[in-house]
RNA sequence: GGAUAGGUGGGUGAGUGGCCGAUACCACAUCCCUGCUAAGGAUGCGUACGGGUAACCGUACCGAGGGUUCAAAUCCCUCCCUAUCCA
């Protein structure tokens, strides 16, 4: 959430900050508008309510002496008119900001490169150099098919369009990274959780998914609950609403869970194969920070998912991500790009990004300062996506004739 | 699904209409006394927003939302959650 007495002080760089992100002057100078407005509403509404107050008092103590009340009452009741007049303006535009600021996106970091989309974002470095191959790679789903490790019609028969079955060494495979990764992680001082599955509204608006991306989430029918698209969300939300002891931080997590995503306007995308699937394996990695460390806490978090390719012998790339890609709550973002040689390029595995004070303002999410209470920081990456993880695995550890050799870090995980 | 009891400040837990933003204890912080495998005392100690250089003042918050009333933690309604019992 946008902090609105920043906007107000600062009107010029805010807005110019916020522009590189899409969003418009004008929206800008409207919210800013409303805020002045309900500023105004609410200091009316509770000079008439002091004035009330006050009043209400009075009338305890001349019923405790036997006086006459009639002429205060009709003072009372006059006032009272006002009052709820006042307070229907208050609400009113109390709710018109509220559904203003929650639509804004959070303001990218300075050193966030200039861009319009992903075509724009820059390469940070390459980590471990592609094998070359002396035969044509194949693609994962045709790869996946010939070993029975997936099973794509089978997924389409049991629920819908990009669903799949895993099945033998494929389903064996998953379980070992996802094991392999919370170990990974859970070493690296990341303390494993393990979180529900269908959260509610409260929950999404903490981290930013609603009220704007409504659309991307799956609900249940009888009952105001979802499904989580990212871990992200439950882990984050965790701490939704408390004032944390300073030296509890910072709070480092890790959690593997299912993810649910409609790909509402992905239609056609990746439309073979496991690259984009309604529902997915993810391990998360997620950081409740003092404002002061989360720049390293940040590197931290691209670093573990990095080594964790690199465990992996899986060659990638980190992108930082233009102003206009990156996503709604995040100031920065790096993405972590794996080779697929059947593909022929990097395609996303991981995305780490630092919200700053965004989501703790919307959730909550507060420490200890001194005396004062602060907003903390929050960030989240994925280390890793499972599915693509594998992916992964099976273009760059195919053989000729098809059989896939299994990464030396996950034959512990396999017997 | 039904019945009953509950949901109060970091914790335990008082509080059935005004003097209650809330007794007490614990925890915590500072100080005093004492002196060492201790104990005792004093003071302070919720959150958010607004106003003020500040001391401080105002408003709101006792699970959530409505209602009654001049006035609600307290009465009424709806919902959510927890515990126990029943199906």
């Amino acid at each position: 959430m946008i902090d609105l007495k920043l906007l107000q002080k600062d009107f010029q760089s805010v807005s110019d900050k916020l522009m590189r992100k899409g969003v418009s002057i004008e929206l800008l100078d409207t919210l800013k508008k409303k805020n002045e407005e309900l500023k105004s509403a609410k200091a009316s509404y509770e000079t008439l309510q002091a004035a009330q107050n006050a009043m209400s008092k009075e009338f305890g103590v001349y019923k405790k002496e036997g006086k006459d009340v009639s002429e205060l009452k009709a003072k009372v009741d006059a006032n009272k008119v006002k009052i709820s007049e006042a307070l229907e303006v208050q609400r009113i535009r109390q709710e018109e900001l509220e559904a203003l600021a929650m639509s804004i996106p959070n303001i990218p970091d300075d050193d966030v490169p200039e861009g319009k989309d992903d075509s724009q974002n820059v390469e940070i470095k390459k980590v471990l150099t592609p094998r070359t191959f002396s035969f044509t790679p194949k693609e994962h789903w045709e790869l996946a098919e010939q070993n029975g490790w997936i099973d794509f019609e089978r997924g389409v028969k049991l629920a819908t369009s990009r669903f799949s079955v895993s099945f033998g060494m494929g389903a064996k495979l998953e379980r070992a990274l996802i094991n392999f990764m919370l170990n990974f992680n859970s070493k690296r001082g990341f303390e494993e959780v393990s979180v529900p599955s269908l959260v509610n509204r409260a929950a999404l608006e903490g981290t930013g998914q609603l009220p704007k991306f409504e659309d991307d989430l799956y609900k249940v029918q009888d009952q105001e609950l979802f499904l989580i698209p990212t871990a992200e969300v439950p882990v984050t939300n965790l701490y939704q609403d408390e004032i944390l002891p300073s030296e509890k931080l910072p709070i480092k997590m890790t959690a593997y869970t299912s993810c649910f995503r409609k790909e509402a306007g992905a239609a056609g995308r990746d439309t073979r194969g496991m690259i984009r699937q309604h529902q997915f394996h993810k391990v998360e990695l997620v950081s409740i920070t003092k404002p002061e460390d989360s720049d390293k806490v940040f590197e931290e978090m691209v670093q573990t998912a990095s080594n964790l390719l690199s465990a992996l012998e899986l060659p990638h790339r980190l992108m930082t991500l233009c102003s206009g890609d990156l996503g709604f709550g995040a100031a920065k973002t790096v993405d972590l790009e794996v080779w697929l040689p059947g593909q022929n390029c990097y395609r996303e595995i991981s995305s780490v990004s630092n919200t700053r004070e965004f989501q703790a303002r919307r959730a909550k999410i507060r420490f200890k300062d001194g005396e004062k209470n602060s907003f903390v920081h929050t960030l989240n990456g994925s280390s890793l996506a499972v599915g693509r993880t594998l992916v992964a695995i099976m273009e760059n550890f195919q053989n000729e004739d098809g059989s896939i050799t299994i990464p030396k870090a996950l034959e512990p995980y396999i017997n």
